[in-house]
DNA sequence: GCGACAG
DNA sequence: ATCTTGTCGC
């Protein structure tokens, strides 16, 4: 019988249910995130996910989709607040992507589940987890990476690796990466650094849906 | 009681 | 996440 161990050292990696997935040849690389505001005590949200060519980085497609938010958010259940919205919107495209990115983290999280992992059981979909603040996980440190573009320090503890913090711009805080689902870090490492550019620390994925979500909410908030 | 705490 | 102007720096 496997010790618990020995199971958690598979999932870190994402091996144990793996489809077919292949990373390989990756053509539609999603980025989704979520804005908020509230109206009359009410609050609301909206869910912009936007599709990139990993090969051009042109954009391919941009869906958004808004509607009361009723779960509050506490750490480590992000996911319950924000995957209803998230689905919603995904069901609106009309593109597939290939992989899909995350505004917070995936195995790096109290109970390995973290909003990327969660979602990827719903979308059917390899994730990453990008998140801009580190998650502190039972006292576990993160080593600060070096100061070079593309340096990064693995987060583990006892033989586990979580994640890793890694350096996607010069003299610029690092983010933090972990594996969503059927997908090992050092891919996730490569695919983030890859849709890096000059205007941001964040891959252009969540950065543009980031920015798309904030656009979405200037359109629809009511501002007499 | 105090500090920590993805978004 | 969100409330918010100017401002220091590459």
């Amino acid at each position: 019988m496997e010790t618990f161990k020995e199971e958690q050292k598979k999932w870190q990696s994402q091996i144990v249910l793996t489809p077919n997935f292949d990373l390989t040849e990756i053509k539609i690389v999603a980025g989704v995130d979520l804005a908020y505001w509230s109206e009359e005590g009410a609050d609301f949200g909206v869910c912009s996910i936007i599709l990139i060519n990993y090969v051009t980085k042109e954009v391919i497609e941009s869906v958004s989709v808004a509607d009361r938010i009723t779960v509050p958010y506490h750490p480590g259940y992000l996911a319950f607040r924000e995957l209803p919205l998230i689905l919603k919107a995904a069901v609106c495209l009309k593109h597939q992507p290939d992989i899909y990115m995350f505004d917070g983290n995936g195995f790096l999280h109290p109970l390995n589940m973290g909003i990327a992992t969660h979602a990827s059981f719903y979308l059917n979909k390899p994730t990453i987890g990008v998140a801009k603040t580190f998650f502190n996980l039972k006292g576990i440190e993160f080593v600060m990476p070096a100061n070079k573009i593309g340096g990064y320090t693995l987060i583990e503890a006892d033989g586990l690796v979580y994640g890793a913090s890694l350096r996607t711009r010069e003299n610029v805080k690092p983010v933090f990466v972990s594996c969503g689902n059927w997908i090992d870090l050092e891919t996730a490492l490569a695919i983030t650094m890859a849709l890096v550019t000059k205007d941001s620390r964040l891959p252009m994925t969540t950065r543009l849906a980031d920015l798309e979500t904030h656009k979405q909410r200037k359109l629809l908030k009511n501002t007499p």
